[in-house]
DNA sequence: AGCACGCCGACT
DNA sequence: GTCGGCGTGCTC
């Protein structure tokens, strides 16, 4: 820590100024170089660094350099086209990388729009001053559209919890609890316009920004009016380098004074922030999954207490870390539980598939509700977290089932155009032909094993025609705008039954959709992970959220051959209470989080044993450390072990989980022995990165 | 991570 | 004879 200088040495004399620059490289920086004069903390510069040049960040002009005066360089160009990055956004950014364990400069500069960090912009020919001058010089003055809604009235909890977030003139984290319809975006809308009203900033974070292109147009027409026309940016990776830089652009100006984002916008320059919202914050997407593997909502209560800001964290199905933090009153809470529109909670069904005669994996009870539905004119919704037509080919005579070549996994049966078949490995990505016959035993016998959602719409065709059956999945929206082409029909009526994966429970609101059935929702429940009923309860939740918003009386139809289990029967009761307590005493049982902290080193080799050693190495080490310098077994440390998928794309995975109930020493013990794991003759030939609390283990 | 240097196998 | 394989060493 404490890396960044802000005072910089305003001596003027003719001896050089020593530069300390962070670059985006793996390698433990700073790096000093000279300059005629003192370079401001927060500046980009252009430096060469081996036979090559980068942008780096400056953080300090110390008194003294850090390395062989010889062997320093100059810096190449100092860059000005932007004002140089905040001190209060560099200490955040400082902590990130402190807390991940990663160096500075590979927080700071991947944190950039691509141009601003990329050197081409800067040389070569096309530059012309650089992307910031090309930008600034291209801008044409949009016209915004001024459409201006009004604020609801709010009911009585919206109003105590509004009143409870602006009333915080310091540091608060409160956690929004509330159903889906029970008007949490109302809270976040009205607490935003107060928040900007005192001519402060506000920040928005939500999971999946294309998902709610809808939320986007009501974020505007309701605070445009209060932070100027402009006054929104919107930050998301799938904007163009050119759209990324424009709104980063427009923050740190402080022309955009609220910034609307998905989790990259945690690191948004933006100045006088008065209030961080983060919608859904239990959305795993809010973990970087490479890279900096940060959480974009914990950044956002670091982020909150050091500026001494208001956080608000909404979710109808919290993470039971924040729930934990709720408990022990480190949040507090905040309930909405009358909905703001009149809709009423689905019904939610089990159905016990154990002694059931099934229909292609349907249960007799889920295709009657079908057929009553669809014959009173309501949609249909089957979700089945299963893409492809079948999870595998059988040889019904030898028992081949079909695999990967270059992965420990099975190839999954896909139809493909024009009624033709093939097998996807959807770890690599590999495609291979169906064989005609048997690999191994010749035999012309072999069938789909297990259904995905093309084989459960092709069935439902047949047996509901002539309703119009229609799938979402990755692979029916791989083409660009066929995703929203397909929810359009849906939304047109022009759709009887929509079957989908994952991508249709979140954000959307169909009108007419009475139903919901869940198939294999079970395969959720038993994944090897301690979070898993944990998802599959807020997944659960969410999707049901999908029926009967509007139709009034809808009902939700889950089958299982597992209906006693706790995460149905809280389910059944819409107790998402229930449900926490009941997970909670088994986390706590176990020591599992949030009543410890975990951190995952994970190794890549060619071959499995190269990537145990390492990590048995890495154990060792970390073992002596511990002992070392705590004497106690406060930190436990696993035994490396392969994942469960071994092998992807021809490289072997194992992993090792460090474990300890107390946060400062873990953290302790990352610090101190990380920088080790490098010089290890294990580390040779494998690939290493640790993660800071994982999501998945 | 890049990027270059440096020694050993199959090709125009 | 060279093209090129990837081991290892260095970068303020």
């Amino acid at each position: 820590m404490a890396e960044i200088e802000p005072e910089a040495s305003l001596k003027n004399t003719a001896t050089p100024h020593w530069i300390r620059v962070i670059l985006d490289i793996p390698l433990t920086g700073p790096f000093d170089y000279r300059w005629t004069s003192a370079v401001p903390v927060g500046t980009r510069v252009i430096v060469s660094f081996g036979r090559r040049k980068l942008i780096g960040i400056v953080i300090a002009n110390p008194e003294q350099p850090g390395y062989d005066v010889k062997l320093i360089k100059p810096i190449e160009q100092v860059l000005e086209d932007t004002e140089p990055l905040s001190l209060d956004w560099l200490r955040f950014a400082e902590f990130a990388a402190d807390y991940y364990q990663r160096p500075l400069g590979e927080v700071v500069l991947p944190a950039l729009p691509a141009p601003l960090r990329r050197i081409a912009a800067y040389h070569g020919k096309r530059s012309s001053g650089g992307p910031v001058a090309r930008l600034d010089a291209r801008k044409t003055l949009k016209r915004v559209d001024s459409v201006v809604s009004t604020a609801p009235i709010l009911n009585k909890e919206q109003q105590s919890a509004l009143e409870a977030v602006t009333a915080a003139t310091s540091f608060k984290c409160f956690l929004l609890f509330g159903v889906t319809g029970s008007g949490k975006t109302e809270v976040y809308l009205h607490a935003a316009a107060d928040i900007l009203k005192r001519g402060l900033r506000v920040l928005l974070l939500v999971p999946e920004i294309n998902l709610t292109p809808q939320f986007e147009q009501s974020l505007r027409q309701r605070l445009e009016p209060v932070a100027g026309p402009n006054g929104v940016a919107v930050l998301h990776s799938a904007l163009s380098d050119g759209e990324r830089l424009n709104a980063w652009l427009r923050v740190q100006r402080g022309e955009a004074r609220v910034v609307l984002g998905t989790r990259l916008a945690i690191f948004a320059p933006i100045s006088d922030l008065g209030l961080i919202v983060v919608d859904e914050e239990h959305d795993s997407s809010y973990k970087q999954q490479d890279g900096l593997r940060y959480s974009a909502r914990d950044l956002a209560v670091w982020r909150g207490s050091d500026l001494n800001i208001p956080v608000v964290l909404g979710s109808a199905t919290p993470s039971l870390e924040s729930w934990a933090h709720a408990e022990q009153k480190h949040y507090q809470r905040l309930d909405l539980t009358e909905r703001a529109r009149a809709v009423t909670l689905p019904t939610v069904r089990l159905v016990d598939t154990r002694r059931l005669k099934m229909d292609h994996g349907l249960s007799p009870h889920l295709i009657q509700a079908m057929r009553d539905r669809l014959e009173n004119g309501e949609q249909v919704l089957i979700f089945l977290n299963r893409r492809g037509y079948a999870p595998a080919l059988h040889c019904n005579s030898c028992g081949w089932v079909s695999k990967c070549s270059r992965c420990t996994t099975f190839t999954v049966l896909h139809r493909a155009a024009a009624g033709r078949h093939q097998l996807h490995c959807h770890h690599c990505g590999l495609q291979q032909r169906v064989p005609s016959s048997c690999p191994d035993c010749g035999d012309q016998d072999m069938q789909p094993m297990g259904r995905g959602t093309q084989r459960i719409e092709e069935h439902l065709s047949q047996l509901f025609s002539p309703a119009r059956v229609v799938r979402i999945d990755a692979d029916s929206t791989r083409k660009k705008g066929s995703a929203q082409a397909l929810f359009d029909s849906v939304h047109a009526g022009e759709v009887d039954i929509l079957v989908g994966t994952q991508m249709v429970a979140k954000g959307h609101d169909f009108a007419n959709l009475g139903l919901v059935g869940v198939l294999n929702a079970d395969a959720m429940l038993f994944s090897q992970d301690f979070r898993a009923p944990e998802r599959l309860f807020a997944q659960l939740m969410q999707v049901s959220g999908r029926a009967g918003r509007h139709t009034g009386h809808g009902e939700v139809i889950i089958q299982t051959g597992y209906p006693d289990q706790p995460v149905y029967q809280a389910l059944i009761k819409h107790d998402y209470a229930g449900f926490a307590r009941f997970t909670m005493r088994e986390r706590k049982a176990a020591l599992l989080p949030p009543f410890s902290h975990q951190a995952l080193l994970s190794a890549e080799a060619d071959d499995l044993n190269l990537a145990i050693a390492f990590l048995e190495a890495s154990r060792q080490t970390a073992v002596d450390w511990t002992q070392e310098n705590f004497g106690d077994n406060r930190i436990t440390l696993y035994d490396p072990v392969p994942l469960r998928i071994v092998r992807v794309d021809n490289v072997c995975r194992a992993q090792l989980l460090i474990e300890g109930t107390h946060r400062p020493s873990l953290q302790a013990l990352l610090k101190h022995f990380l920088p080790h794991l490098s010089t290890l003759p294990e580390a040779r030939k494998v690939h290493w990165q640790l993660e800071v609390d994982p999501l998945e283990i």
